[in-house]
DNA sequence: CTTGGGGTTTAACCTTACATTAACAAAAAT
DNA sequence: ATTTTTGTTAATGTAAGGTTAAACCCCAAG
């Protein structure tokens, strides 16, 4: 049974360092192609898809950066992790908006990589292209806007949400009338799942449900064990 | 077509390592002007138009901060690269205050020069040209003439901005209601995002909103973490 | 050269905003 | 019955932002 192994695109220059990872990844079941170079890994990306990219920054002729342009023009999905440096400065980072997953800085620690590989294809797993774009939803009477990451009632003056609380509200109304799993949200907002972000976000649920409170059809029903889900009552 | 290469003025006066860099960035498709002293750089510049400036600091006769400056009174715009020759802060700071978009101490990683080339070309290249050409705005009941820098309220006497308020206001105006990310107003107007620009920023916005309290519809709502968002409601 | 003023930055101090953790109560599962 | 999960409130620590005043820098007038 061919194993439904994810595709991994890894383009490192340095070939020591590049065979040692891709042997650690393929012992964690992955199926990796590894490019020499920028050239290399555009002709590999462009012959088969990959559920994941990892480039490293700098490379002679093509870095990493340029390589991830391209990329992105033909896949705007693709999740990328860049390997940089250690002496790169933000700035210059924040200076290319290419849409990168995640950075890590070299030398880094490979099951800090593996965990973020794995939380990266977990997103990316229950991630739909819509759900990336959308940022105001009608909760009831309550009006969201997570960008501005407000929620207005009625046409009462709006109230200013946490980033942790318009995330996680966001999260619901993706899900409105549907299961949110606990971990998804765990995932994605957290980054990581465990007993304190767990007790952490059951009080970020109790603030929504403080919010929502206004709107008697509007609530929060927790699914013992399973997660959340925002129930929206429409009265006839 | 393919003669859209980004011109770069490249002022240096160690002969060899002038060149060497010069071919190196030739090599990475950028169209280089070589001037060996600040004369001659200045002359350079004045005869065409360049994408970007790379400037030795340390150079007889005419230093590459004085340079700058005179640059900078013929063009606002164009980017500035410093190369320093040692870790000098205070020479950095200097640097940074004529406009510069980047520094880097001798001797550097040429690819890190590369990359942060890149950067500042990316930034500039996302910048729209609407807004550029945008110097009217009417603020509720203030109208702001950014090229003057005055603003007024109703048919009172205009008030006279300083620069740094002006750019700031402006810059809210261009994303009226919207959120105006503070590493935008930062990295467009100060030119570097640390703490104290930060800090500076926060004192020009205190200013702002003591204009603009005369109108009760007009306000500067901080998004926490995220930059401020210039609001103005509309009485029916 | 020195002095003064406009513009800007830095410092200081204070308030608000956030996220996490703790603590304990209640509900659900086993 | 007892363990696990969830609800809720409060306490804590840290970061970000608001405000004011002093320091600083440059430049131009005396």
């Amino acid at each position: 049974m061919s194993e439904l192994k994810k595709k991994i695109l890894l383009v490192e220059d340095d070939p020591n360092f590049g065979i040692v990872l891709k042997d650690y990844l393929m012992m964690n079941e992955y199926d990796v192609t590894h490019a020499k170079n920028g050239m290399e890994g555009f002709e590999k990306f462009k012959k088969d898809d990959y559920d994941l990219c990892i480039l490293d920054v700098m490379m002679p002729y093509k870095d990493g950066f340029t390589l991830a342009k391209e990329i992105r023009e033909k896949n705007t999905e693709v999740p990328i992790i860049f390997l940089t440096a250690k002496a790169m400065k933000e700035d210059v980072l924040k200076g290319y908006k290419v849409g990168a997953d995640d950075y890590l800085n070299k030398p880094f620690d490979s099951e800090v990589l593996l965990m973020k590989i794995k939380a990266i294809m977990q997103r990316k797993a229950t991630e739909t292209v819509a759900d990336s774009k959308q940022f105001e939803f009608k909760i009831g009477e309550f009006h969201l806007n997570s960008k501005l990451r407000f929620l207005r009632f009625r046409d009462e003056e709006p109230v200013k949400l946490s980033p942790k609380e318009n995330e996680l509200l966001r999260l619901l109304a993706l899900h409105e009338n549907d299961l949110m799993p606990r971990e998804l949200a765990l995932t994605k907002i957290w980054r990581d799942d465990n007993y304190f972000t767990s007790r952490s976000m059951d009080v970020y649920i109790a603030k929504l449900r403080k919010y929502l409170k206004q709107d008697e059809n509007v609530e929060i029903v927790n699914i013992h064990g399973e997660g959340f889900r925002l129930v929206i009552n429409q009265e006839a």
